[in-house]
DNA sequence: GATTAACCGAGACGGTACGTCACGTCTTTAA
DNA sequence: TTAAAGACGTGACGTACCGTCTCGGTTAATC
């Protein structure tokens, strides 16, 4: 599971070296990252200031960058582990299997408010190497069940074995972020019905 | 032509008032988005500042915030005024007008300088009613010259009269978007035959 | 009569010149000069704002600085203009005459608002060569009618024809003004008393 | 010893709290002070803004609204701080103490830059409570040596007992006053010299 | 137990941008 | 020519935030 390369992990430190000295305080990472998701959900990155972020936690901001080196960082650390991991689909039919991941993914972009501190992240990554690294490894990690879903379903036969694997996830992902960030329509079981019939119209 | 909410349409105010005082000077209004175009596509919008736009122009900062509210205001402004329409494409065939459009929204999507401020005004659009409706315009406006192609195509019968327009429109478009913003992957010729392939499988 | 040197007289112009186009609007002069001192008086000189004070005579900026040169030029010429000139004090005893004088002195001091705007061309005109010659003809105009009972009272005898005149309107004027500015203490029936006893033993 | 109001007196602090968090930088606040004193007399309270102020000193401007609430404030510390204490007069002689005395008062007043500074804090003080309770310390202060001269001369019977002080105290500070702000008249030993002949007759 | 090194809170620091405000000038149309 | 309206350049204001630094004071592992 994946230690980000922007935040210092504190349990590989542990393991690696003795650490002389006082060591961290025990969930403080843990306070930090979930009140920075809130704080970023209620008035957006840019609103959020770390002064009061350290306040609110009853930490200093010394003790936040010692941990991340910017707020960014801090904020893409949040954001990667809000992420409630989906649990495996495993329904049998390809069918089955898109009706419940997508019914979830649309769910999650609607109601989600994580989605709210994605903008900040991706205007950021523009000119910030490092960030956007580590955006582009979230945003694969995000791509993988759906990957999955349809690989089994090719190795099922329910899909031809030359099916364009990468530019079908795009079809079928890429509209949700669209319409959460851009045209903001519902996405609704019926956007959904409909999106899957045009891009799988076999099935 | 769409006077913005945001910005105060000179044209638009001459023609139903009389307007006494000074006038506003002329040609200040197209020197501050041209020039807030370009410092944002050079440094960012975040990394633009107000006082340098102004000093670039040789305007001062007063004259800015009387035209427009906001930085924001003024920066989506400066995005809808810098859109070259799409001349419109008509080559008699789907195909044709595909290969066409698509081809020229991948060369700008990649190369276009421009795009690197809607990240930002995506952001700040989750808190600003007012900005969010400007941009969901500007996105709607976007989107039309491909929904004539196949709004076209299927009076030529090219396309089924129940072609899901909405959807095909989403399931095109938002994969360029998709992958300028979060996936950074190449929008290559490639890439648009296997798109159009996957959504447009019988052309 | 106090034709300033700061503002231009309108009735002095009429007689010199025939003045072509439109005549200045009558009433206008008094009616700034008095809004003028209301302002500065309510919110102090600093806080007046010459759009302000347009907007409440119902004049535009240009009209008022087409009559004064600055800010302070107006000012000092509504202070100037405020004043109710001392009736002309005669009791025929220089005792009588101080009280009548110092007690109405006293009075303006303590309840006078114009006094406010004082400090203010004060501290402009330590930088203000201009405004500074205008103050001083002022000051000196205020000390006329002290000057003149003093005089009289040589001319009665009731004081030595050697009497240091100068230096007694300053030791006796000052105090007030002192009071007035800097130490903010009372002056009152008893403090005039005691000032005359002080510098006028005799009487 | 004079812990302003308006100034947060490092020392006082020092003593009965035990300091939390990075400590003030030490000289900023004397290296600011006289900045300022220096920055006002070369061109004007007005005239000194704040971001030079701060640039000439190397500091920023946080730094200094962190220890003073306003320029007002600033300005009035300074104005304090600049005070060479008037080194005790006492020839053994009332004569002899206020050739002394007053001949360095007419010196201080008529060269003395500090002054200029004056006729600014007075018109703020009309407005501002807080400033204006400084203001009267200051007066205050600055009448106590020669309060001192005038009782030590009562001691020794060079003065009756019923010597009304505080007015004699007025009588003699405020012409100094007086020609400094207003009417700009010399202040040689000439002056001196009529002033005591006049305010005490018999010495 | 003493040392030591890293931690902790608080909060001051330099730098930089923000959006507002006022002054005195300039440029329109209307009278 | 003057008037009202109001835009203009200049430049200061006081606030906010970032990321760094500096205090006095813990808190363990090492000596």
């Amino acid at each position: 599971m994946p230690a980000t390369t922007t935040s210092v992990d504190a349990a590989a430190e542990t393991e690696c070296a003795p650490r002389r000295g006082r060591p961290r305080s025990a969930g403080v990472d843990e306070a930090l990252l979930t009140a920075t998701l809130e704080l970023a959900t209620e008035v957006g990155v840019n609103g959020m200031s770390m002064d009061v972020l350290a306040q609110r936690v009853g930490v200093s901001k010394a003790t936040i960058y010692r941990r991340w080196p910017s707020k960014e960082a801090l904020v893409l650390d949040a954001l990667q582990h809000a992420i409630k991991p989906f649990e495996q689909v495993d329904t049998g039919t390809l069918r089955g299997d898109l009706d419940l991941y997508l019914g979830e993914l649309a769910e999650r972009m609607t109601n989600g408010s994580a989605s709210d501190i994605l903008p900040h992240l991706i205007e950021v990554s523009v000119r910030d190497e490092m960030l956007r690294a580590s955006l582009d490894d979230y945003v694969r990690m995000r791509r993988q069940p759906l990957r999955t879903i349809i690989e089994r379903a090719m190795g099922r036969g329910e899909l031809p074995a030359d099916t364009d694997v990468d530019v079908l996830l795009d079809a079928i992902i890429s509209p949700f972020i669209y319409r959460r960030l851009l045209s903001h329509d519902a996405m609704d079981d019926d956007f959904v019905r409909r999106l899957v019939a045009l891009v799988l119209p076999g099935i």
